[in-house]
DNA sequence: AGTATACCTATGGAATAACTAGGTAAATAA
DNA sequence: TTATTTACCTAGTTATTCCATAGGTATACT
């Protein structure tokens, strides 16, 4: 699996914060609740957005989450990136072009590689903004 | 990751084996230590591969593995399918269209269905033959 | 008969994914 | 100032999957 349940919950709860944009913070609480998700594992994906400077945190009442950007300034691609880690479809491949012992005379690899880029340009062509605009084929 | 070991494992010996396409039968002892792979592991990978028809297997003294088809009549997607069951990007998408119970109301779950369409036309489009090819842009 | 091969069933260790527990710090409201 | 609500931090736990190993049986050739 390519995308776990950490980049997958991400993309959820931003596009949740991008829904209610004007609605000023919203508390872990509630994303939690509304999109199904434990709280507790919430927390620690939205540590990392925050820390990421994806989204704006206020503690204390009336206090949450927000987005800082407008929908369209947010890649698919740079979200999954910033909680998977890497989104390599190969092993082979997610450390660097010299991850492999083999690399020289692997007649796979060159196609490793290729799948890779198609991928990332696949989700670096996609903004929040996409996601919102509710269409069947995106 | 969406392509494992015994995936990866499975196109590198399709791979040899189609360099060897002259040299009848050859041993899976021998596939193993030319590629570096583990003698044991890769013998559940041949009965797969064997069981399914894709190569053809000779027990006794001079048998192993071959091909049975040209190289160019094997699709990568097809080695990949069989090897590792699925070539899902995301578990949403894994076991069918309605695996999800968020599948309905989901911002992010068309993006899904268009990257495995994607990644499925990928690996369909390439064949063993190609890989042989040897050029550095596949 | 002996040897070399493929095939079968079961098991184990390590890594990762997914989630949980319990506390601390900051902001607001009473 | 006290209580409440929120984010933040560190650690632990369970389940799953990956990757491989072990030991035997069946088949074919010499």
């Amino acid at each position: 699996m390519i995308v776990s349940t950490k980049g997958r919950y991400a993309l959820r709860v931003m596009v949740r914060l991008a829904l209610s944009r004007e609605n000023g913070y919203i508390p872990l609480k509630e994303i939690a609740e509304t999109e199904g998700i434990s709280q507790k594992y919430l927390e620690a994906i939205m540590t990392t957005l925050s820390k990421a400077g994806f989204v704006d945190a206020v503690h204390g009442k009336g206090g949450g989450y927000r987005l800082n950007r407008e929908p369209k300034d947010y890649t698919i691609g740079s979200i999954l990136k910033l909680t998977e880690g890497s989104l390599a479809a190969v092993s082979c491949t997610a450390q660097g072009p010299a991850a492999c012992a083999r690399t020289t005379c692997c007649q796979t690899k060159p196609m490793w590689d290729k799948l890779d880029r198609m991928i990332d340009e696949f989700f670096e062509d996609i903004t929040l903004a996409n996601l919102l605009e509710n269409n069947t084929e995106i």
